[in-house]
DNA sequence: GCCAATCCATACTCAAGCGTATGGAATCCA
DNA sequence: TGGATTCCATACGCTTGAGTATGGATTGGC
């Protein structure tokens, strides 16, 4: 269940609690982001907790800045290191079906779309990630307004899916229709 | 703002509270429904509420179920009338593309995917349409694999637009740019 | 017109959860 | 080593919103 913290902490930090946050986020959603509840889970009490964050709402947007950062040049960065740019979209599409944690923290933020604090972040994410697949489906080929909707739609489709597998837990795939699913996507998102 | 629910009721019925209920997510998302706020909306007090329902989780269920059955044959009805079944697809794209109340109940059901109730109606909702577009994806030639990927990838499209567009208000489309990427949609989507 | 069923108002109780006040313990540093 | 800083515990106040109790108003059948 908790993964990291209880090598006998003596003194906490802002990062510690913004970490044990987003923990509680992927696995249990923003709403049950409450300060005794994650005070409880570290071993301490809210006195800890107003010592370093002035309310429950400064915590929420740590963490998520510090999401929003830390998790951002995940694969980008290596995509973009790929020498042949048809590779890339194929290969990103492979990459990204098979991470995990990224994808709960993600999807536990988007059916977390209530919440006004999330949705900036969100969208400053998506817009950006639009972007990248904006510039890949110009780099193999297509004029720059068709990209512009393919990426939409790619775009759409993968946060779609989170929503659909995650979430809803839909359509039980075993590992191979998945593989299958993910080769589908590229033969039809992707022109040859 | 209102709009309906004014025409001097005298008494009201455990249906005017689940519609009220349904129209109150629509606007302000599932976290937003409180029973003293929707009486005062309807010009009541609990006192009322607690008569017709025995709990806030009874009306909330309620209200689903009567989403569920009330939207659902909406379009589908109309599309399998079609008689070329090549013309069914693009028609239903651009159908529900122009369609908009119903989409704001959804959206709004989607990003309140933290409420355990919410879950199983979302997922019967999506089983069934994904299944209507695999029947819809196989009566244009498809083989049947093929079509249940691509139906999965079609409303995983669909559903990730309604987050991207309704929740995060991000690509601000205008009207053209948003026809030319439905038909981009359709394009890339439906096989000729 | 009267009685019973239906619908609603008022006035509570109760729990959850945020935030505050204040003092004590641990750590750093000069 | 002693004082300042940093971190935490305990105990409280306050608000919000769900649910209950009970009596009053309204309506439909006879």
């Amino acid at each position: 269940m908790n993964v990291r913290q209880k090598p006998e902490r003596t003194r906490l930090s802002a990062e510690d609690w913004e970490d044990a946050a987003l923990n509680l986020i992927a696995e249990q959603g923003v709403g049950a982001l409450a300060v005794e509840a994650l005070a409880r889970q570290l071993g301490v009490t809210k006195g800890s907790f107003y010592w370093h964050f002035r309310t429950r709402e400064a915590l929420l947007q740590a963490a998520l800045e510090r999401w929003e950062q830390y998790g951002e040049r995940e694969i980008i960065g290596q995509i973009e290191a790929l020498p042949d740019p048809r590779e890339r979209l194929p290969e990103l599409f492979r990459r990204v079906a098979h991470e995990l944690h990224p994808h709960r923290v993600y999807a536990a933020l988007l059916k977390a779309l209530d919440h006004p604090l999330v949705v900036p972040v969100m969208a400053r994410v998506s817009q950006r990630r639009t972007e990248f697949l904006h510039t890949a489906y110009t780099e193999v080929g297509m004029e720059s307004a068709a990209a512009l909707n393919r990426a939409r739609l790619t775009y759409a489709a993968y946060v779609g899916f989170l929503q659909l597998n995650f979430t809803l837990g839909l359509p039980r795939l075993t590992h191979e229709e998945f593989d299958t699913y993910v080769e589908h996507m590229i033969a039809t998102l992707i022109p040859s």
